[in-house]
RNA sequence: CGGGGUAUAGUGUAAUGGUAGCACGAGUCCUUUGGGAGGAUUUAGUCUCGGUUCAAAUCCGAGUACCCCGACCA
């Protein structure tokens, strides 16, 4: 991606107008400034802005995957029927939110609505022993699923983008270890994408092969689960498994927990033996007896994350990006029609570019300053950084933060310090 | 999948069954330039199909799409 563009060679414009049909804040934000637009009911594409902070989010992932031993791939998105019938999921029945067509040649072929089945299917090929594990394969992907109600804009989708990893490990305390790993992981994860202060680690059902799966929750009203907090030690409990023994078995105390509306950005989940016994995915041990290998899945929605820090880090004036995944880290703004003042603002945009800083510049001609205030904000960059007849006659440059009321004056040095310096 | 609601210009909204209007946007011109400026002018619309009626954006039916509540969510 190019680390520096003029915003005249942006098509995208801002919006005044919030779309009637959009009720959560995460669509009207990214809708009003450009990062998105929308095909229909929970399908959305991702314009330019939108795609460089689904860009670095997915950066963020890659380098905590990679950081504990993941291997990134890409399976296919047309999927074999065979296969999936060996899972027993691809009845209607069995799984409804299925994006099914026929095939010229007549058989059928459907959109992967999750990995499982394809992972277990490649690895049966090329794991024989013991050898060969552990191993930790990943993708990021477009999912398809059927549902029958999307909702919350960007938050639940029929079509979004995933990161997907499958633990394949040798035995029950190899799974267990990898499994704390990944954990910390993607606390890492959120708390690199900014939202770390709000997410916890949540006890969820457990499916048939153990007592719990862990959920990453954030707290936001716009969440669609809700999930029993005790604020001292950080630990939570879905309400699908809030019961009294379960309580007991986390010792936790009822009257400690706060009841809280919360969105799942991540799910990780043991799945012992499940897909390894019908997909034959069995290994030799030093004794040379047969084994099957133990899995687990880990998965974290790209744009479900990104629409919750919309959904928790936005003011009144727009969305407020964290460095780690805003589009750019500067915005750079020339006020006024000054000719003196478009040359010194392209003097820094060319400084700032070439320095390697990401910076989004208002270049556009016969914009008032209110409404490039108005769309800086908006679009939410860290830093503002404003070039004008004032903030010339005052020495240099306006640069204020998202957050703050006001800017203070720099020179362009000072300016390129304060960029670099940032993180 | 059950329930409720909505559908008018690119966007947001008006219009007792009787001339489809306003604002934003976009185009042209003039003025303006530190918190979504002003004037002039132009542009563009009743979801689809059927019905009732002298007359339908408006009433009725079907379809489709979208939104909300619930169910579902490896």
């Amino acid at each position: 991606m190019k680390n520096a563009i003029r915003q005249s060679e942006l098509f995208t414009k801002t919006r005044k107008e919030i779309p009637a049909d959009e009720v959560s804040k995460n669509a009207e934000l990214l809708i009003r400034g450009g990062f998105i637009h929308k095909e229909m009911a929970g399908v959305y594409s991702f314009l330019p802005l939108g795609l460089r902070v689904l860009k670095k989010i997915e950066n963020i992932i890659r380098e905590e995957m990679d950081a504990i031993g993941g291997t990134e791939m890409k399976t296919a998105v047309l999927q074999n029927k065979e296969i999936w019938e060996k899972s027993g999921r691809w009845s209607d029945e069995v799984v409804d939110t299925w994006f099914k067509t026929k095939l010229k040649s007549g058989g059928e072929t459907g959109l992967s609505f999750t990995n499982e089945e394809a992972y277990s299917n490649i690895l049966k090929q090329y794991v024989n022993s013991y050898k060969d594990l552990p191993v930790y394969p990943y993708d990021f992907k477009e999912i398809f699923r059927n549902e029958t109600r999307s909702k919350s804009g960007i938050m639940r989708g029929r079509e979004f983008y995933w990161k997907a990893l499958y633990s394949f490990s040798r035995n029950e305390k190899e799974h267990n270890e990898f499994y704390e790993k990944i954990k910390t992981a993607y606390q890492n994860i959120f708390r690199r994408a900014g939202i770390g202060h709000l997410t916890y680690v949540t006890f969820a059902s457990g499916g048939s092969f153990s007592k719990f799966s862990h959920e990453f929750q954030t707290l936001t009203s716009a969440g669609e689960d809700t999930i029993y907090l005790d604020e001292n030690s950080g630990v939570a409990v879905n309400k699908e498994v809030y019961t009294d023994e379960v309580l007991a078995d986390l010792k936790l105390e009822k009257d400690k927990l706060v009841e809280k509306r919360a969105v799942e950005v991540g799910n990780i989940f043991s799945l012992g033996a499940k897909f390894s016994v019908p997909f034959d995915l069995k290994y030799k041990d030093e004794s040379g007896e047969e084994k099957p290998v133990i899995m687990g899945s880990y998965g974290i929605g790209l744009g479900r994350l990104m629409g919750t820090v919309v959904e928790t880090l936005s003011d009144d004036s727009g969305i407020i990006w964290p460095e780690s995944i805003a589009p750019f880290s500067v915005h750079l703004l020339s006020l006024g029609e000054s000719g003196a003042v478009a040359k010194e603002a392209d003097d820094v945009f060319k400084l700032l570019s070439e320095a390697g800083m990401e910076t989004l510049y208002d270049d556009r001609p016969g914009i008032s300053a209110g409404e490039k205030f108005a769309d800086a904000d908006l679009l939410g960059m860290p830093y503002r950084a404003v070039i004008s007849e004032r903030s010339m006659k005052e020495g240099g440059v306006e640069l204020k933060k998202r957050t703050e009321e006001k800017g203070k004056i720099v020179s362009k040095e000072e300016l390129l310090k304060a960029l670099s310096g940032k993180d």
